[in-house]
DNA sequence: CCCATACATTGACAGTTATCGATATGTAGT
DNA sequence: ACTACATATCGATAACTGTCAATGTATGGG
């Protein structure tokens, strides 16, 4: 058999299991197939232009969060499809997301940033 | 017989323009479309498990270098499908390939994932 | 209530990707 | 030259992805 995905487990939202992967390194052992699809996860999330753009944005906005209105001018697409790439980036725990009132606030999930780049630093 | 290097044919590909982004990170100013895309590629050819998994079997072999038929194994695929995993690994800077004889190494760019762990660790 | 605003979700479509089997290229030994 | 081996490339196909227009869901103001 093959197919990479071969009808695994519905895809599900819930990001960072952390238990595996606290300190994992690229130089440790080598990676299991469920580590690498955890890690291939977030990276998956970050391989996207339009995605990389809105996690720099965000980072950049005052008090390093913004909403989803001040993130659709910038990058030039539609709403639904910001939001979409939005989505993204909160299910694969990029980002955050908090809802207030009308807006949905969206802000750096520094945990992730920092698994990943110590995953890659000892390289 | 030889050639006491073996016909070692190193092979570039490297795309880096590596103008733009040699000190980007995140938290500095939001990544224009080039930069993005630049980044995103780096990204996109880590954003598969069995890449993932081929870089860091790379890591830990001995002396850091491994040949395709080290990786083939281990990854549970078919000879093509991980001579193509590896390609896109190399094209997007991530691998180096050293032709030696028969058979092809391959080891860490480690510039490439530093690149990457600096752009994320200021997070 | 009704309406406007801010997001999210759905459905559709085109473009990309991961995988395979078959085949080509390239190197060394006999 | 022929054979064996290691890798790379090609062509096809199923699955996934980014995008949009249309629609749904809240939230708050009159």
């Amino acid at each position: 058999m093959y197919g990479h995905n071969g009808g695994v487990t519905t895809e599900q939202t819930l990001p960072a299991p952390a238990s595996a992967a606290c300190c994992t390194t690229l130089t440790g052992e080598p990676l299991d197939e469920n580590r690498a699809r955890e890690f291939a996860r977030i990276f998956k999330a970050l391989a996207d232009p339009t995605r990389l753009r809105l996690v720099s944005l965000v980072a950049a906005h005052e008090g390093n969060e913004a909403c989803a209105c001040d993130l659709i001018d910038p990058v030039g697409l539609g709403q639904p499809t910001v939001s979409h790439h939005l989505k993204i980036l909160v299910d694969a725990g990029v980002l955050h997301r908090e809802k207030r009132g009308i807006w949905s606030y969206y802000s750096l999930a520094a945990e992730t940033l920092e698994r990943i780049a110590a995953f890659l630093s000892p390289a």
